[in-house]
DNA sequence: GTATTACTTAGCCCACACGCTAAATAACGC
DNA sequence: GCGTTATTTAGCGTGTGGGCTAAGTAATAC
């Protein structure tokens, strides 16, 4: 959940810092901007009626990209925690996490809440 | 709900389309791009707290940045869906949507089905 | 009317996201 | 070993997202 709903309250006025560097992203930045591509929401729904698991190859199969642009989506999700791996012989086999996308949902409770 | 979640899964391989125009730009598009961004996020979140309106100026208060900078923002947000606007003399008073958020929950959802 | 306030629009700039092709890596089959 | 298969890494080009400043618009105040 939210550790600090004020974190994300206000912020006093004063010279511009530039947008913060990818290193220091947090993980609800990784994890929306992640979501942001439709490319990889849909790795991520081809992957969960798959049953959870797919090598490169067949996330590649499924779209009309360069197999090289398809692997730097999948390590965009892999970064953000959406997905991991394990070397399989010359197959790599990619899992979701589907916990990770709880992260959205504990974002999203922050709008039902009613408000203090 | 998701009307058609086959749309989502095959898609066979040929010559390179472009990727679509924003004009075409879905409802999953427009929300998870307007998401992406943390001081959009951040604008959500702020109205939310603060009852679910506020001026331009108040939210632009809120930001280091310039007020342009923030008055895209909230563009990119209304156009998604997720703000709209009243204009009240020469204030413009800006609404959260929190309808338009239940996509997002809608989309998540296919991910807690368990697998046919 | 003029000045001020509250904003948006216009337009510039630069970094980076996202597409590509070519080359590298590493496992498998023979 | 040698060729093939599976996949990533390297590196390039272009479009655009997101920052800025300056100018425009429209309502209010005087």
């Amino acid at each position: 959940m939210f550790s600090d709903p004020a974190k994300y309250i206000p912020v006093a006025r004063g010279k511009a810092p530039r947008r913060e560097s990818k290193a220091r992203m947090d993980s609800y930045e990784a994890v929306f901007t992640a979501l942001a591509h439709p490319a990889r929401r849909r790795i991520l729904l081809t992957l969960n009626f798959e049953g959870g698991s797919m090598t490169a190859g067949e996330i590649a199969d499924v779209f009309e990209h360069a197999w090289p642009t398809t692997t730097r989506h999948i390590q965009v999700l892999e970064s953000a925690g959406l997905l991991y791996h394990d070397q399989q012989g010359r197959n790599r086999v990619y899992y979701i996490n589907r916990r990770r996308l709880e992260l959205v949902r504990d974002w999203l409770a922050w709008f039902s809440k009613d408000p203090h």
